[in-house]
DNA sequence: AATTAAAGGTTAATAAATAAACAGGAGGGT
DNA sequence: ACCCTCCTGTTTATTTATTAACCTTTAATT
């Protein structure tokens, strides 16, 4: 079977997320109709996906949710949650912080930083803030290897370089700047502005087009 | 010449900001392996796009800086400033209202609305805070047809209901719920937490790789 | 004057993402 | 027993996105 690629990961952490929420009401089975409508695509996209994961369903009762659960944590490898850090506790990481704390994620924000001592040595949305002078023992202790860059523009890079050195591997990053890091590290830039605009522009299109 | 596609706007929304920092700079030109290395893209990538915009350059001094942003605004049609209101002024609504601040962006974030008596008759960012109550006349008054909800999840659909009959054409979405709309209205949907999610994801397929 | 290097323009090839189409099986009703 | 409907499994087609390859121009160099 074949690596799922970028489209297909979001639609299957989506249904993951929905999963999740049928076991818990209880139910055995769920169709790819529902699927498709809490995730907004097409049920065909949905069996495709599916059928990529070599999951089988039944016309009568759709499909396990338990065998679509533990399909779906193998190929993602979310077993047990990865442990995460983010730097920066502004509004953005606040935000960040406790989208965390509401949603069972496959993920754990296992601890924040700041340079602001105002901030630090406190718990916000059920995360320790500290100083940003102990990451690097921090992520050397823990073997953290993924970190969310929520700081001003200004401080990115500065702290980028700092992860690095201490052993991050992989980057989200959401400071309105291009970090440069080495070759062997992982970078996911997040534009938010960006986002918007696109979404403006779209929305613009469908507009005029009917 | 046909309309740019999704990633194609994404990236010509990088571009733009960059040659307008060129522009700053004084800069009359500006080469395909620049534009290149601030988006993150090949060389081949922007020669392509700028093909589609029928751009022209010259090997010796690349684009003409100038005909590059005239081009790509009247294709985003982003010469004038589009007004867009955003509702929920939570850590989220703060963090993308201090960005649009920072940021000359194609859009303008004419206003934001919240429940919260604390929060409404302040100006943030730049941004006056009203309240909730009357966002149906502002957004009538104005004219507004593109919104911004960044409320808590719970209040999302009651708001999307709300903006559509106030006559809202279009919505970024930030609350994590598939919000239900009329077909002719046009609904984006970031997910920040599973933005990151997937950027983790990636981020150990290519650990493993190496 | 020829050569080389750097950069743009164009076309073709490949890969990824989405959509469409259709056969097949199990229930339920007549 | 037959037909109808619903939903799955699979295949094929189409559109989007990305990458690679190759040619051309012009300035600098030898």
């Amino acid at each position: 079977m074949r690596k799922p690629k970028h489209k297909t990961v979001e639609r299957l952490l989506k249904y993951l997320e929905y999963v999740k929420k049928k076991m818990n009401d209880g139910n055995m089975s769920v169709f790819s109709h529902e699927l498709a409508k809490y995730v907004g695509v097409s049920p065909a996209q949905v069996r495709q996906d599916l059928m990529d994961l070599e999951i089988k369903g039944t016309p009568q009762s759709g499909y396990s949710v338990e065998e679509f659960f533990n399909a779906i944590c193998s190929h993602l490898k979310c077993e047990r949650k990865t442990k995460v850090i983010l730097i920066g506790v502004g509004n953005l990481g606040k935000a960040i912080l406790s989208y965390f704390l509401k949603r069972k994620s496959t993920l754990e924000i296992a601890a924040a930083f700041d340079s602001d001592a105002q901030k630090t040595g406190r718990i916000f949305s059920g995360t320790p803030i500290l100083n940003i002078e102990e990451v690097e023992k921090y992520i050397k202790r823990e073997r953290i290897k993924v970190a969310i860059i929520t700081t001003p523009q200004e401080s990115a890079q500065r702290i980028a370089d700092l992860l690095v050195r201490a052993g991050i591997r992989s980057i989200v990053n959401f400071a309105p700047v291009m970090i440069q890091v080495p070759e062997n590290v992982f970078v996911e830039q997040i534009d938010i502005t960006l986002s918007i605009e696109k979404a403006a522009y779209f929305a613009d299109e469908t507009l005029e087009a009917k």
